[in-house]
DNA sequence: TTTAATATGTCAGCCATATTGACATAGTAC
DNA sequence: GTACTATGTCAATATGGCTGACATATTAAA
C-alpha cells in the first residue's frame, strides 16, 4: 500500500511530463482560452453596440459597478491601460450620464468613481448577457469543474499582480 | 450512508440556485477570465513586438502552424475577422517570408498557407511563451482542476459553433 | 514654508486592428 | 455559357490603444 502511494505519488509529482502537460494538452487550454473568451465577450458587445459604447467602456462599467467608489488609479491598474486611453472612456460614459466622479474626502486629489441609475441598468443588461453565457457552462459541467476552471485561470494569472486579482475577486 | 449520498446529489443536480450558480460565482469566473486572458495574451505579445508584428498576426501564424495547409477561407472561419483584415496579416507575414500560399491541387481557386522555416521558428519562440505560462499553471493546479479548465471553455463556446472547436482542439 | 511628489486631466499625433462597400480575377459547377 | 465560389485589393471609417508634453490642484517632505 505504501509502495503504491508512493509510486503514484512519484508518477503524480515528479515524472518529467506526466500526460497533460504535454504540448498537445498545452494547446488545449491555449485554444480554448480563445475561443472561449472571444464566445464569452461577444454578448455584452453587443448590447453595448446599440449605445454607442464598445468593449472599453463595458470594462470601465464593469469596475465600477463591481467596486464603487473606485479611485481612478485602482481602475487603470485593474484595466492595465494608461490615462490617456481611460480618458476618452470615462469622458464618453459622463457625458452619456452613466458615470459621475466625487471628489475624495480624505485625499481630495483622488476622484472616486461611481454609476449612475442609468449607467447601473446598463451594468446590468451587460451583466445578464454574460451570465447567461456563464451560467449555462456552470450549469453544464458542475461545481466540480467550476472549482478547477477557477484554479487554473487564477494560475494564469501573472504572479506579481495575483494579490491584488485575489483581492478583488474573492472579494477582500 | 445513502440518505447523504442522496442529498448531495440532490443539492448538486437540482436545487434552483446551487452556490456556484449566484452571481458572486458568475463574477468570478467572469473576472477571472479577464484577467487570465490578459496575462496568458502578454508572453508572445511581448516575443512578436520585437518582429514588428502583433496579436493579429500571432494567431494566424498559431493556426497556420497547427494546421498546415489550412485554406484561407478556414482560417477567416477561425478567426472570425473579415477577408479584409486577414490580408493585411498575411501581406505582413508573407513579405517577412513567415508564411508562403500554395495552389490547391483539387480546387485551384484556393490558397493553402504553411509556414516558412523562419515562421516556424518565430511561431515556435511565441509558442515557448504561451508553453511556459500555461504549464506552470497546470503544475500547480494538477490534472483534476485542467480537466474543468477544459470543461467550462468549452462550454463557453458558442453551441452553434463548438462542433468546428472540437473537431479543431481535441485533434479530429 | 518652500519644494517635491502625487493624482488627475487634456491636447496632439500616431499605430494596430477591425469594419463596410465596391470591384476584379480566376476557377468550378450546372 | 452562365452562375457561383475563393481569393485579392482599394478606399474610407471606427475603435482602442500608445507616447510625449504640459497644466492644475493637492499632499507630503525638507
Amino acid at each position: 500500500m505504501a509502495d503504491i502511494l508512493n509510486i503514484t505519488s512519484y508518477a503524480v509529482s515528479y515524472q518529467a511530463s506526466p500526460l497533460f502537460l504535454r504540448d498537445v494538452e498545452l494547446r488545449h487550454g491555449i485554444e480554448l482560452m480563445y475561443f472561449g473568451y472571444r464566445d464569452l465577450t461577444s454578448g455584452p458587445d453587443a448590447v453595448l453596440v446599440q449605445h454607442g459604447l464598445g468593449r472599453a467602456h463595458h470594462r470601465a462599467l464593469y469596475f465600477i459597478a463591481r467596486k464603487p467608489d473606485l479611485i481612478v488609479s485602482d481602475l487603470l491598474k485593474l484595466l492595465s491601460i494608461t490615462k490617456q486611453s481611460l480618458a476618452r472612456v470615462l469622458n464618453d460614459l459622463q457625458a452619456q450620464g452613466m458615470v459621475v466622479s466625487t471628489i475624495g474626502t480624505g485625499d481630495r486629489r483622488q476622484r472616486h468613481l461611481s454609476l449612475t441609475e442609468a449607467g447601473a441598468a446598463l451594468e446590468l443588461k451587460t451583466f445578464e448577457a454574460l451570465k447567461a453565457t456563464m451560467q449555462r457552462a456552470y450549469s453544464a459541467c458542475g461545481a466540480q469543474a467550476v472549482s478547477g476552471f477557477w484554479q487554473v485561470l487564477m494560475a494564469l494569472v501573472d504572479p506579481a499582480g495575483r494579490g491584488d486579482i485575489e483581492a478583488l475577486v474573492m472579494g477582500k
